[in-house]
DNA sequence: ATTAGCACTCGAAGGATAGGAGTGCTAGCA
DNA sequence: TGCTAGCACTCCTATCCTTCGAGTGCTAAT
């Protein structure tokens, strides 16, 4: 059933306020917004009330909005928000000097997002599962060699390997060429210790070299799954009026200090509206987080990864501003990681790439 | 001048009794521990605050440490504890599978840290300024190579170039040769334009190639130069009654959550007795700390490299448990990363190695 | 349908009061 | 001289009570 015109604005008008002062709303104070009577305002709020979308903390209270009224307010009474300039100057300005390192730039996003919303903040990125490209290995002198290798995500991995004994150019070489045919395109699930010994019998290799790149191989294909994520900002949460109570801050930042956690509920997350999903309140699956919401966008990582931005605040959030700041946020990284695939000379194609670079 | 024997009974039991339950300390409950009568107590007390080493929140409550009572504490009175064995074991269980990139390390390390002492830890290790020992160029295909760079510290950086363009083996080859001559062994500081110049037409270099090796170059020094910290469990605060307000907990969460307010003041931080360095309150530079703890050890994190673990806390902080944790984390790591040089069969030997390789 | 008016509710804020822990001092005792 | 028992005093803390006022729901009038 349709809200009247009158109710979505008497509704709009408690949600906004309550969201700028955190306190209850009083009819009087809205009579003046709405240009009618207190009485009428009461009449209506009693309604809206009734309906779930206000509630009462006590009886001789103003309203609060339900879960169910921010819900309503964020699918469609929500005005989207633009960003001023100084806030899109500051985002793109730090998007532009991002770091190469993905782990490093999932931080500094996270930072980022969670200086310009006031609230704690995350970013992640998805990454499909990778396989080997190719391996090279740098003879450096005879107690010391390097491994590189190249992924199918176009990451590079290495390790310089300290030996307690010499090798020859050639007994690289070989690794090499063995490492090549047999490692190639497999997945760390399918290097299996069958693989390895016969490897080594190929190899003739007495020392245990076929073994140790193998386990370094799979270290790499292993650390390629890991979502690399950032958490940033959880003391935001203190400046919260509904987080003054220190046993409830602590609690919900345990839970978002331990990314995992929250990871692990990210993708059974609401749908999508507009790029973003909002999660309020009780709809949350944690138990942490049943008397907060969490705003995501989701943005393209290139490559074929998918990555996630958001914040975690009280119920009573600015998702207006959130979710503007959220969008263009990732909007932004978007741009700078898929980038326009047309190369454009050479220093910005190698910047555009940079996503690819790792330590 | 030095205390009576009984004082410093006295003291003792205050400051432990203080850290212990956070409540002033009265009298009657130290009579017992000392095994005199409370008025005696009460003498000793006044004098001890006359002293400066004890102070009286008001007139009719108990006795609190002052700064001072806590420092002779810590300097002269605390006995130094034992970890459980089940202490020992998890700090070992964890140490044993660390990470081998050193910023995730110093994370972990940090969170390791935080978690046994439950207090909110940092972690850092301060590296030597390096230099590029040499150049590897990976060809890949027509489009793609591969730099990989070793440095002095050991640590090798690679990244992965696509070009708009092609190139040959040969150019490569020749990029390697040049680079090779020109770019090792020296530090950032050194790379100048005309450097540059003068090898892109050494090169025949017209595509800008040589240009983007030297800044990855740079870039690769730079970031051997910054020292990797990790700051982990800054919600423990909450926990601590003197973090109840939480105007006090945010600020100090926003100054320990930005590691390089910290970082700047470690090295300028008090003496070291016995591998560690203790400040209390006032002690502190910064002003956020003045009436917070910090505890500091420090460890040979091998290559010259040196690190530092610490945890930050009211000035009514378990120092006696913190001190023996910090001191127990610190040879730990010391002794995984530093080693023993004696290598004993390949595997423990590239285990040992393992802090080098980077990703 | 809207509004003015009014009685009512109930939390928040502000004293006042009692309770009690702890002190300092004094005087007595070994 | 050093320790202890006793006692008056201080001052915080908790609790209760009152007052105050914002806000409500209802009714009757427009």
């Amino acid at each position: 059933m349709e809200l009247s015109e009158r109710k979505k604005k008497i509704l709009t008008a408690v949600v906004e306020s309550y969201i700028a002062t955190a306190e209850p709303v009083g009819s009087k104070a809205l009579a003046q917004v709405i240009g009618c009577s207190s009485a009428t305002i009461r009449n209506e709020m009693s309604e809206l009330t009734g309906m779930g979308y206000l509630e009462q903390p006590h009886t001789s209270a103003g309203r609060v909005p339900s879960p169910a009224g921010y819900r309503l307010y964020v699918n469609e009474l929500m005005e989207r928000q633009k960003l001023t300039e100084a806030e899109a100057a500051a985002i793109n300005d730090k998007l532009a000097k991002k770091d190469a390192q993905i782990e490093q730039l999932m931080n500094e996003v996270g930072q980022l997002t969670s200086t310009m919303t006031q609230y704690p903040a995350y970013a992640l990125a998805m990454k499909p599962p990778a396989a080997v490209k190719r391996f090279d290995f740098i003879y450096v002198d005879a107690n010391t060699f390097i491994i590189v290798v190249l992924l199918t995500d176009n990451t590079v991995k290495n390790k310089l390997i300290h030996l307690p004994f010499s090798v020859h150019q050639e007994q690289i070489t070989t690794l090499s060429s063995l490492f090549n045919a047999n490692f190639t395109g497999v997945t760390d699930q399918e290097i299996t210790d069958p693989l390895i010994r016969s490897t080594e019998r190929a190899a003739g290799d007495t020392y245990g070299l076929v073994a140790v790149v193998a386990s370094f191989t799979i270290e790499c294909l292993a650390a390629a799954k890991a979502a690399p994520m950032g958490v940033a900002g959880a003391s935001q949460l203190l400046s919260q009026p509904e987080f003054r109570d220190p046993d409830k801050a602590h609690a919900l930042m345990n839970f978002i200090s331990d990314g995992s956690r929250l990871m692990s509920d990210l993708p059974r997350m609401g749908e999508e509206h507009n790029g973003l999903r909002v999660t309020i309140g009780p709809e949350n699956l944690a138990e942490e987080l049943k008397d907060s919401s969490v705003v995501m966008a989701s943005y393209d990582a290139g490559d074929g990864m998918r990555g996630y931005i958001g914040v975690v605040g009280p119920t009573r959030m600015d998702y207006s501003s959130v979710a503007a700041k959220l969008s263009y946020i990732a909007a932004g990284l978007s741009r700078v990681l898929a980038g326009p695939d047309a190369p454009e000379g050479l220093n910005n194609k190698l910047v555009l790439k940079e996503s690819e670079h790792h330590e």
